[in-house]
DNA sequence: TGAAATGTTGGGGCG
DNA sequence: ACGCCCCAACATTTC
């Protein structure tokens, strides 16, 4: 807390993954000095992952409105382009402030610059003030009894959830002044964060409002709905109970702490049963475990967490790969998801663990492969959640699903899609087959298919692989892990 | 946060 | 009435 003596000085606020007002500790934190510059820095260092396009594309809309936002309380945002070291050192430099404020990022190549750049702007002179970010606890502060850290979900959810206080809210400033001479900030739209040609936005468009205005009327609209039977419909990609929150998450437009204040502000009042609102509480613990697993493995992006899987004999991607990235698989379900997440940027849980074992294990293509793909195409794409997940399906990662437990896509189909309601959107082609057929179009007697419209091959693609071949084969790959173990 | 194969049980048809 | 077979339903094991 700046003491009255910085009352006539002018913070840095470096904006990244908390394009929020609210809730926002180092926005409140640099209210107290007298002007506020807030910046956005479109960084060109190499360490980090870059944005994938569907991110980029929320970025741009997400900060159009914190743009506006701040306009309105009096400190417009300045955009710039550079190494972040260079651009801070010198913004400070001309906007004469030696503070330089921001929220912690967690895990990964985002925590090891951070720190580096906290310590080389120290040195410099500056004083730079972090604070906690968005997780509910410090992924660095949880160990096991023994000291070490978890590496399975269940006792980490344990520990944390018992050991969970949320702090107090952070107050919102009213009013952020400016210094006279603040920095002339770039053009957004020259940014080029939005696709042109060919522009494939329009259902994301359709699907999302980004920002943290859209984040807080997803949370109240999944509170007043989706939440009531999250417990079991949460699986359900034919239903509305999942909150999508996932990309004002990855944005930082809103927080987990903000979200878990709601639900228990909403509990006894219709928003879910106590089961339901345990069980989405746990999804979100799933993003906390994505980050400590993060921050004590910080190659989960690229390198195997159990090493057995090094010499797993992956197949060379292919045109497999093709096919299951256009939603051309032949099995409805995987063509549905791939399809939706294609078009809208998103993908629903269940269909995810369906899509992903079906590359890892039907295909055996590298998980990263899948994990690349995501990258690119998921709004909610996380550094932290998207590798870590990919490995869980495909066997590798930490408290994974056995390499073995293999996705049936048909079974998954009639279980989680019963009416083939999800199919029929994404998969329009196979629409008029009837129900018994609609997760396994092969076995559909010609007429039917006729009556129907379809011809194998043509208008709809024969399976790429038979479940069952595939199934055995990923199995016997399996068996050169155990042999390694 | 599976699926498939294998094992067990018990009711009903039937000689 | 009884044994036998079939098989659905459920449970257990294996991958």
């Amino acid at each position: 807390m700046p003491d009255t003596s910085d009352k006539k000085k002018t913070a840095l606020l470096w904006f990244r993954e908390d394009l929020r007002i609210a809730e926002n500790a180092a926005l409140s934190a640099a209210s107290k000095y007298s002007a506020v510059v807030p910046v956005f820095i479109r960084t060109t260092q190499t360490k980090m992952r870059s944005n994938g396009a569907a991110r980029d594309w929320w970025l741009h809309k997400s900060l159009e409105g914190l743009s506006k936002s701040l306009d309105e309380l009096g400190a417009p945002l300045i955009l710039t382009t550079g190494d972040p070291y260079v651009v801070l050192g010198e913004l400070a430099k001309k906007c004469h402030t030696e503070t330089i404020l921001w929220n912690r990022r967690y895990g990964g190549a985002a925590a090891e610059l951070d720190e580096e750049l906290a310590d080389r702007l120290t040195d410099d002179g500056f004083d730079v003030q972090t604070f906690p970010g968005a997780l509910l606890h410090d992924p660095a502060a949880i160990k096991t009894g023994s000291g070490k850290f978890y590496k399975v979900f269940t006792p980490f959810w344990k520990a944390v959830e018992s050991d969970l206080e949320l702090p107090d809210s952070i107050p919102q400033p009213e009013k952020l002044s400016s210094p006279s001479n603040t920095p002339k900030s770039e053009k957004l739209s020259e940014w080029n964060l939005l696709p042109s040609e060919p522009d494939w936005a329009g259902g994301l468009r359709d699907t999302w409002t980004p920002g943290e205005a859209g984040a807080h009327e997803r949370l109240k609209s999944f509170l007043d709905g989706g939440i009531t039977g999250y417990a079991s419909g949460r699986d359900r990609p034919d239903g509305e109970n999942t909150s999508r929150l996932s990309p004002h998450l990855a944005a930082g437009e809103i927080t987990p702490v903000q979200i878990f204040r709601a639900l228990d502000n909403a509990s006894g009042k219709g928003s879910g049963s106590n089961e339901d609102q345990a069980v989405f509480r746990k999804e979100i613990g799933w993003r906390e475990f994505s980050h400590h697993l993060l921050v004590h493995s910080p190659k989960i992006d690229s390198e195997n967490f159990d090493d057995r899987f090094d010499d797993f004999p992956w197949n060379d991607a292919g045109d497999d790969l093709g096919a299951w990235q256009k939603g051309m698989t032949g099995y409805p379900i995987v063509d549905a998801g791939m399809r939706e997440l294609w078009q809208t940027g998103w993908m629903h849980n269940r269909v995810r663990m369906i899509v992903a074992s079906f590359l890892t294990k039907h295909l055996l293509i590298h998980w990263k492969k899948g994990e690349d793909w995501f990258w690119d195409t998921l709004v909610d794409a996380d550094s932290a959640s998207n590798p870590s997940n990919w490995q869980w399906v495909a066997g590798s990662g930490a408290d994974a699903a056995p390499y073995f437990r293999i996705f049936n896509p048909i079974i998954q189909g009639e279980k989680f899609d019963p009416d083939g309601i999800y199919v029929r959107e994404y998969v329009p082609e196979i629409a008029a087959l009837p129900d018994k057929y609609i997760h396994h179009p092969w076995d559909a007697p010609n007429d039917v298919l006729e009556d129907a419209g379809i011809t194998l091959g043509e208008t709809y693609p024969k399976p790429i692989v038979d479940h069952k071949e595939a199934r055995e084969r990923a199995l016997s790959a399996f068996d050169t892990i155990k042999e390694a173990s």
